[in-house]
DNA sequence: GCCGCTCCTATACCATAGGTACAGTTGTAC
DNA sequence: GTACAACTGTACCTATGGTATAGGAGCGGC
């Protein structure tokens, strides 16, 4: 038998993000501590400082793992409402709707953002990860940009708003949506805010 | 002489309390060590403790302040709006138009929320602190809905919208707008997007 | 004028947590 | 069968939050 009681050689690692990104998602990253995470995938603290040279390399590991996840959420999403729809509007707010479905749907509570998260211990954390959380709002400013300029062209907003500002509220709205659903406990704060969100856009480019 | 080259007598909490505003909205709350406020004061481990029983006694005492004046702050924003106008709507978009102008001009980069800075390490706090912080959304939420409901009152939106989630957005939307603005290092990202909260009450109950 | 109270200082000590150093062990691929 | 990755074990250091306890300095009230 190679499989032994506890683990296979190789898998502390990912053992070892799984149970971080749970705990950091439900204490915070500085409640998490080592020894607990290690106490719970049953290594040594030796193993840890093995993977990860530090705490920071952890939340690092964490948040790479993080926005890849959501990106290919947000483009199963919206390449979903596109299928749909053959307007870049009509498929957007398809998307949109489809999305607060889906936060909606997340078991209790929403995981929390993440990267919203590690902005605000930002001296916790080295210039890398910060950088890292830099780039995913970077990442959702160009991917709503691109598309409220696809919708633009085709008919002008009822009043003139500006294109990088209105991408940067889908950021905005989700963050706040999750921390203001984290302090009152409901969960359905947040995708009530994606709709609200959405209802914006259409009361810009369609005819309401 | 009564005035010492240090402090005077009992000038020593206030002090703890400015600096420790500043350095929690700079650095993060867990980034901030009790030795370094207290070497920032001029006082002793034991003056710290005589005045706050634990590090959690000092955000109580720090989101205690913080709420109350961001609560005068808004009270005489929207009162000034009020006095420019009669209709409801009218005087909110004057104060949510004074709001995002106050945000701007604040020195570089804004405050940051406390509220919501201490949501995200919520296990380093006790339940007190946590309930502080979801007053101050309720007192938002409370704010808000009160408006909305007098504007609703004179003309319906345009499209169905719920009042409550509506009120929640600009929690929402100013607690987002921060940890965007922090993480971009961007100070005008607040101040836009209230701009763009205030636009969707405009397209939902203006004629536009 | 001294009593008692608030507001501190001084010293010592403890537990937890992040982190380092380094020597040794084991499974597995080649 | 050996080399390397993936660990274990032990020991130790530092920073930080926190406790305990004794005592001093100013000040208002009687």
């Amino acid at each position: 038998m190679t499989e032994t009681t506890t683990l296979r050689r190789g898998e502390a690692r990912e053992r070892l993000l799984d149970l971080a990104e749970r705990t950091v998602l439900d204490k915070g990253f500085g409640a998490t501590s080592i020894d607990e995470l290690i106490a719970g995938v049953g290594i040594t603290k030796s193993a840890f400082f093995y993977h990860f040279k530090d705490k920071n390399a952890l939340a690092q590991a964490l948040i790479e793992r993080y926005l890849e996840n959501d990106a290919a959420i947000l483009d199963q999403l919206f390449a979903r409402g596109d299928e749909l729809s053959d307007d870049p509007l009509q498929g957007f707010l398809i998307g949109l709707k489809l999305f607060a479905e889906t936060l909606a749907d997340l078991p209790q509570a929403h995981p929390g953002c993440l990267a919203a998260s590690f902005v605000y211990q930002e001296q916790l954390f080295s210039a890398d990860v910060r950088a890292l959380a830099r780039a995913g709002a970077v990442r959702w400013r160009a991917r709503f940009r691109a598309r409220f300029e696809a919708i633009a062209a085709r008919r002008p907003p009822r009043i003139p708003v500006d294109i990088e500002t209105l991408a940067d509220m889908a950021t905005a709205i989700v963050d706040g949506g999750i921390t203001l659903g984290k302090s009152m406990k409901d969960p359905s704060i947040l995708p009530a805010q994606v709709l609200h969100f959405r209802n914006y856009v259409r009361l810009l480019f369609d005819d309401v």
